[in-house]
DNA sequence: ACGCCTACCTGCTTGC
DNA sequence: TGCAAGCAGGTAGGCG
């Protein structure tokens, strides 16, 4: 059951870092979320900041629609947590930059950031919890589900949100493939490289090209394959192809093995902190040794993101001018 | 296709 | 000590 720790205004440690739900991230909640609340009835929901609720759904609407509703099973697709409901409308609840769900026993103390609560008919709440709001809950008919935003196709989907209609599988239909599911083969994986020339942390970053790497997985990635962030996607030969999959996948499976990255105050839905903080190999490392050869670690922004990297272990790109 | 910009947000760190 | 600016970053949407 839920271990609550709440209050919890501060973070247990301090620092900038905060929890950024990565693809192992949510994979974690919604695990968590299976085991916590599937099968639970949510008696009533309490919006308290309406923007947290997106289309299709009118926040005002929200509340009443999804109250008497019951969870049948969670699952994740991309960095979304989804909620299939009996009646076979899908709750969808993307955590962004500082979302968190959470289930607390009855009485536990109001939570300052929780935007959204969920009260569950055995008396326990579902909280979702989001310092910074950026976050966003969609509750979807049955059978359908449209696009919840990955990059450039905003445009078609927005023309089909206008007709009024969802179908499963197309909210997420400007995302790229399930990078830890059987047909993300580094065949595949060539191929879409092969198209592309832009900058492979540029890449990895796109939703629509892979689905819910973030920042610290796309550099630990990267590291891992010694690739340096600004290569060209379509420099890339074979070998170097193969060990980017690998790592792609290496890097994902060991975050959810190790329950996420737990930044800051990042944890589960039980409460519990992720371990893989301390894992990693390169994010937020800028001038502390690279694990592989010594060298400081380097920090440079690449699409307005930070990135981190080894100048020794991953190469400057050759640059076809050069002398 | 691609890159760059702004907006959304708050809390923490840094610099004066 | 106090205060303001800077920074963190996933996604939407705009522009070139």
């Amino acid at each position: 059951m839920a271990n609550p720790r709440w209050p919890r205004t501060k973070p247990a440690r301090s620092g900038t870092l905060s929890l950024m739900p990565e693809l192992p991230e949510v994979e974690t909640i919604a695990r968590d979320v299976q085991r916590l609340v599937a099968g639970a009835t949510i008696f009533q929901a309490t919006v308290h900041w309406p923007r947290t609720i997106r289309h299709p759904q009118p926040p005002e609407r929200f509340a009443a629609e999804i109250a008497g509703a019951t969870i049948r099973r969670a699952s994740r697709r991309a960095k979304t947590v989804l909620f299939h409901l009996e009646d076979g409308r899908v709750m969808t609840v993307a955590l962004r930059m500082t979302g968190a769900l959470i289930v607390v026993a009855p009485g536990t103390p109001d939570d300052p950031y929780a935007r959204v609560v969920f009260r569950l008919a055995d008396g326990r709440e579902l909280r979702y919890r989001d310092v910074r709001k950026f976050g966003r809950i969609g509750l979807w008919p049955g059978g359908g589900l449209r696009s919840v935003g990955a990059g450039r196709g905003a445009r078609s989907r927005r023309v089909a949100e206008g007709r009024g209609r969802y179908r499963i599988g197309e909210v997420f239909s400007g995302h790229g493939p399930e990078p830890l599911q059987r047909g993300f083969s580094a065949r595949r994986l060539a191929e879409r490289l092969g198209r592309r020339s832009a900058k492979l942390k540029t890449l990895l970053l796109d939703q629509s090209f892979i689905a819910g790497v973030g920042n610290i997985y796309a550099d630990e990635a990267l590291w891992r394959a010694r690739l340096h962030p600004l290569r060209a996607a379509d420099t890339l030969d074979e070998a170097e192809v193969r060990r980017l999959h690998r790592a792609v996948r290496q890097v994902l499976r060991e975050g959810i093995a190790n329950r996420g990255a737990s930044f800051s105050d990042y944890v589960g839905v039980d409460g519990e902190p992720g371990a893989n903080a301390e894992r990693l190999a390169v994010y937020r490392r800028t001038d502390r040794p690279c694990f592989r050869c010594g060298r400081r670690i380097e920090r440079i922004v690449v699409g307005q993101r930070s990135t981190h990297f080894c100048p020794r272990c991953q190469r400057e790109p050759v640059r076809s001018d050069a002398p």
